[in-house]
DNA sequence: CAAATACTTTACGTTAACGTAAAAGTAATA
DNA sequence: TATTACTTTTACGTTAACGTAAAGTATTTG
């Protein structure tokens, strides 16, 4: 079973199949057609994983597509291979920079948690 | 020097005095003012930092907002605090899901990073 | 004192990322 | 065979987060 339809994946990552199919819009996906309808991979479903991956992250569909399409295998000239490289520079930077915030976040919120705790109890409801 | 003006702060940050000025709209930063103008205190330019950092985390505004507002000092009571934890909570699980994106993309972009080093040694390159 | 600089409000415009609805085709099922 | 479930394309609508421009006020500077 190598295969997904498109409310099959929708559910798995719970999006809608407009979602999915305006990634395809966009460039981001190109799934097989069997007659009209589309027929999803293996591999356009670890696409679809890692795209949404990013958005979590903050990576706009586009900067999503840019990627994608350069680490396509086959398109290996020396030009596309560094310019990937440093994409994935600029990448790993942005990430870094993400992993200080959420550490100081956690932080605050731990600080902030305490603070409450503290409050509830010397309101006199241990 | 405890105050601030807009453009200081939009040169610190790095954003426009537009996005600041749309911050206030929303109900997220409320100023002083001498005459019209805006005086910015060192807790308004906290609560700027603070925004921006949750905006580079895909914190939305509206949610910023909310925890800053249940987060106000002297508005302590239980409910409230109880809801702040909450708040605390939801978004701690949201980070550690984060951390979690961003390790496995760490990790892939290293993988890909690799294989592209790879490619450029065996094109004869070295 | 005129001109540049920094600030203000008001209001319409823009972009990304879909939502939503309509109209129609196809396929399994009762 | 009729209905139910799933799919398609087309196209306009929506929300968040500002951008941009206009028109005016206040202050500093040559």
């Amino acid at each position: 079973m190598a295969e997904y339809s498109i409310s099959q994946l929708s559910k798995e990552f719970e999006v809608t199949t407009r979602t999915i199919r305006h990634y395809e819009e966009l460039g981001l996906l190109a799934p097989a057609r069997r007659g009209q309808t589309r027929v999803y991979s293996p591999a356009d479903r670890t696409r679809l994983k890692l795209i949404l991956r990013g958005k979590r992250l903050g990576i706009s569909l586009d900067d999503s597509r840019e990627i994608i399409d350069m680490y396509e295998p086959g398109k290996t000239n020396i030009d596309q291979l560094n310019k990937l490289i440093g994409a994935i520079q600029t990448q790993r930077h942005k990430l870094n920079q993400q992993l200080d915030d959420i550490s100081m976040l956690l932080k605050d919120l731990n600080k902030a948690e305490a603070d409450c705790i503290k409050a509830l109890k010397s309101s006199g409801l241990t």
